[in-house]
RNA sequence: GGAGAAGUGGCCGAGUGGUCGAAGGCACUCCCCUGCUAAGGGAGCAUGCGGGCAUAAACCUGCAUCGAGGGUUCGAAUCCCUCCUUCUCCGCCA
């Protein structure tokens, strides 16, 4: 959520900055609605003032046993009027917050400007393209030959965008996410953490992925009291782990803190019929290893670039080639400020796919939250969020798959792993 | 699932219709005293949103907030209803 101040004081501004990712802000919606807001409000606090002091009067009249008649009669009148300012207050407020809700965050001034995927910034290459003298299998010839992927039983089971896995590639795929534990918490200072899967909708109003982005949710009703409401799907672990600080007034000395976290994740990927229909690419569900960080406001820039090169470290780890693609205000998310994507190099599909997005969203979720910290004034003061893949799960799993192929159709295991997967140098035929 | 108890400021904890946004304590900040440690005295110290303000801080002022949402009342932390959460006991269970 942006900071009504700002609207306030800097409409075009912020119009202006809004428009630089392609969102049209309705400013004279806005002019209308908070004048409205202002007069509203003025003449409620007004009547709710005088309402106050008569009955501190009462209260004060009464205790000396004086008559108290004639007040009553005049807060008797006050009553209808004032029920019918709040209400007409409430609804002012509550379609202003809806706007606000709406409105995505502004790019940081850092953030190139562009339409869309083909304005991003190449960064940097790192690692080179593997050669290969054959001709090179895509992951689901590699998996289904290996006999540890089956789709088919996976449709069966669920339907179309789940998958299933077997064997040594089930293990390989489990190994992938110790690996990326293990080294976030061993050498980059993350406490992993464990976390609901299911999350209510303040939550996910909190990361931003409500009101807006319901459709992209699975949603799972359930009776309460006498209404339902709704659990989600989490889409990601940013939700869970940021909506940790939600509503808390953290000390100082806390920040920066620093999680991790491997948890399944959710997508309806309903916009997206048709697409990367194929292999694990998509899929409604995935595992992904989820770098979260809360810091102060001066060490966001900076935490973004660490946070980025803790993702990159596992690519490199594993020997993978990939690039570093900074995202144009056309093509970074609602909620961010500023993001990179990592994009790993996948030999089968001759292109380079996205495999993390490291993202900083300045105040625009701890605003949504309520998440602060106290300041060396001992005043709260909204903290910092940024988040990031440190990797996706599956999509490890394909480029470890297509990247480290033999032609015999075995796969090569990246040293890193072997220890996980209790010594074994390369997947062949398993059952 | 059944029975009971409870949810108040950063923390503990008083408060059952009226100068209560809230006693007291702890923690914290400032000042005084004290030649270490410790102790003592005084003051300050919730959050959000408005207005003063054309701008930052400060300040003054109004409104709201005592788990959440409704209701009763001139007036609700306090009474009523619904819900949520936590704790204890019983049952069930990975």
């Amino acid at each position: 959520m942006l900071d009504i101040q700002t609207l306030r004081n800097d409409l075009a501004g912020v119009a202006a900055r809004l428009a630089t990712r392609g969102f049209v802000l309705d400013t004279a919606r806005f002019e209308q609605l908070e004048g409205e807001r202002k007069l509203v409000q003025t003449r409620t606090q007004e009547l709710q003032a005088r309402r106050n002091a008569a009955s501190k009067q009462i209260g004060f009249a009464k205790s000396k046993g004086e008559d108290v008649t004639a007040i009553m009669a005049e807060v008797a009148n006050l009553g209808d009027e004032l029920k019918q300012a709040e209400a007409q207050l409430a609804v002012v407020l509550a379609e202003l917050q809806a706007l606000l809700e709406g409105l995505p965050n502004t790019p940081h001034e850092s953030v190139p400007v562009g339409k869309s995927e083909a304005d991003n910034e190449e960064v940097r290459k790192v690692g080179s393209k593997p050669s290969f003298d054959f001709a090179v299998q895509d992951h689901v010839s590699l998996g289904e030959g290996l006999g540890g992927l089956d789709f088919e039983t996976a449709a069966k089971i669920s339907g179309a965008r789940f998958s299933l896995l077997k064997g040594g590639l089930a293990r390989l795929h489990r190994a992938l996410a110790q690996f990326m534990l293990d080294t976030h918490t061993d050498q980059h200072g993350y406490t992993e953490v464990y976390v609901p899967y299911l999350v209510n909708a303040a939550s996910m109003r909190g990361t931003g992925q409500l009101p807006k982005f319901e459709e992209d949710l699975f949603k799972v009703p359930r009776q309460m009291g006498e209404g339902i409401e709704n659990f989600y799907l989490i889409p990601t672990a940013e939700v869970p782990v940021t909506n940790m600080v939600r509503d808390e007034i953290v000390p100082l000395e806390s920040l920066p803190m620093k999680f991790v976290a491997h948890t399944p994740c959710f997508r309806s990927e309903a916009g997206s019929a048709g697409r990367d229909t194929r292999g694990m690419i998509r899929q409604h569900q995935f595992d992904k290893v989820e770098l979260v960080q809360m810091v102060h406001p001066d060490d966001s820039s900076a935490a973004l670039e660490q946070l980025l090169g803790h993702a990159e470290t596992i690519l490199q780890q594993l020997g993978l080639h990939y690039r570093v693609v900074k995202l144009c205000s056309g093509d970074i998310g609602f909620s961010a400020a500023m993001t990179y994507d990592i994009e790993v190099w996948l030999p089968a599909q001759d292109t380079y796919r996205e495999i993390s997005s490291c993202s900083s969203f300045g105040a625009f979720q701890a605003r949504r939250m309520q998440a602060r910290f106290r300041n060396a004034q001992g005043k709260p003061e909204l903290l910092h969020t940024l988040n990031g893949s440190g990797l996706a799960v599956g999509r490890t799993l394909v480029a470890v798959l297509e990247n480290f192929q033999q032609a015999d159709g075995s796969v090569v295991i990246p040293e890193v792993l072997r220890p996980y997967m209790g010594g074994l140098e390369s997947l062949r035929g398993l059952k």
